[in-house]
DNA sequence: ATTATTTTGTGAAAAAAATCACAAAAGAGG
DNA sequence: CCTCTTTTGTGATTTTTTTCACAAAATAAT
């Protein structure tokens, strides 16, 4: 079986969404269907539902609700992923109140903050913390993955203090690549690049 | 010349993100610097690099203020291109304050909300509008680019009215995959894959 | 009941992306 | 000045991803 790589993962969370919203009210769904809306090709679609173990059917297309859970399970949208966000500013408090996240098994306990006003406030029923107690926090509730949401200028010295309180993930959202041990790993969630990619297609 | 593709475009960001901030300090930079702080092989860096027209130094590597203009020069930092927000709600507000995106071409004009209480407000100096005065906008002063920043339940829905007004492209930030015409461009931002890509990995 | 059509599932082929490998250049050190 | 080392730039190769093509199955229509 091949393993799923990252441009797999992307569609077929782009497919959950079809099944979620976009075709309600019907019962199946064909691959050209799919293919259509996100303008791949029909057969790219007919493989990556198989690596999640569907059979679909003949004439029919595939069983909307079985597709659907079978790549919850697949990508496990099901298991629950604790994390603590770093920069209670306007990203981070976005972030926290993105209601879909807990829909997607990212479940954001806290946020931190060095901003004295900020700390002790709650945002969307989870509390702003003082950065200091971050260690704390790690090694207590064990706690590994951290969103990063500081301003760039910042984000490699609060990256540097996070992986010294035990912090292993760090998803980051400041556009800053940063410099950390290789046992830290670092997805960056990089918003502008996905504007330059728009950018450079068609006369937008 | 190869064009260049989105792979290409994310990574040419990253090496931008690197040279404004993570080697402050240093005026060149080799390709095996780069390649280490990205876990990427460094003669993809290079050729990368080659693209952007740049030349490299032997012995030396890259002249970083050269590197990072041209960088800027091939993704068009410098071009400005004009957008209008729909939805200012969490995610909405927290785009239009996220003060990086000027520095890379992205001016958000205006948003616009159904929410009788937000209309009239300001966001970061800009004005929140009626979602009925789009069409009047888009066609007054030309700007065909919206953030799609609503409720994904009535994304489809916000999005056929956008279009109907004579908007081209979607930067769609909701959750869900949108059924318009071939003629309008639609980019997801799936913050929700990116982090399906992250769990996936070693044991996040 | 037969035929036409649709749609899956998947090997084979093509295209795209990444890695390898190495010559050539240029600075560093003696 | 000569040698050693580093680093670029780029063809060749490999790997990964996507597309093509089509048999097989199943429904719908007549």
């Amino acid at each position: 079986m091949t393993a799923i790589s990252n441009k797999i993962i992307n569609r077929l969370t782009l497919y959950h969404c079809i099944l979620k919203y976009t075709v309600q009210g019907q019962d199946f769904i064909s691959s050209f269907e799919i293919a259509d809306l996100l303008n791949l090709n029909d057969s790219l679609v007919r493989k990556d539902i198989a690596l999640c173990g569907v059979l679909g059917h003949k004439k029919q297309g595939y069983f909307i609700e079985d597709l659907k859970k079978a790549i919850e399970k697949t990508l496990g949208f099901t298991e629950r992923k604790e994390v603590f966000v770093i920069g209670a500013g306007n990203l981070g408090t976005a972030l926290v109140k993105y209601a879909d996240f807990k829909d997607y098994g990212i479940d954001i306990l806290a946020l931190f903050d060095s901003d004295i006003d900020k700390i002790g406030q709650e945002v969307n029923g989870k509390r702003i913390l003082a950065l200091e107690k971050l260690e704390d926090l790690v090694t207590r509730i064990s706690v590994k993955n951290i969103i990063l949401a500081v301003p760039p200028q910042i984000a490699q010295h609060v990256a540097d203090y996070a992986v010294k309180c035990g912090v292993q993930f760090i998803w980051n959202f400041t556009p800053t690549v940063l410099r950390l041990p290789k046992s830290v790993t670092v997805y960056y969630e990089n918003i502008v690049s996905s504007f330059m990619q728009m950018r450079n297609k068609k006369e937008f």
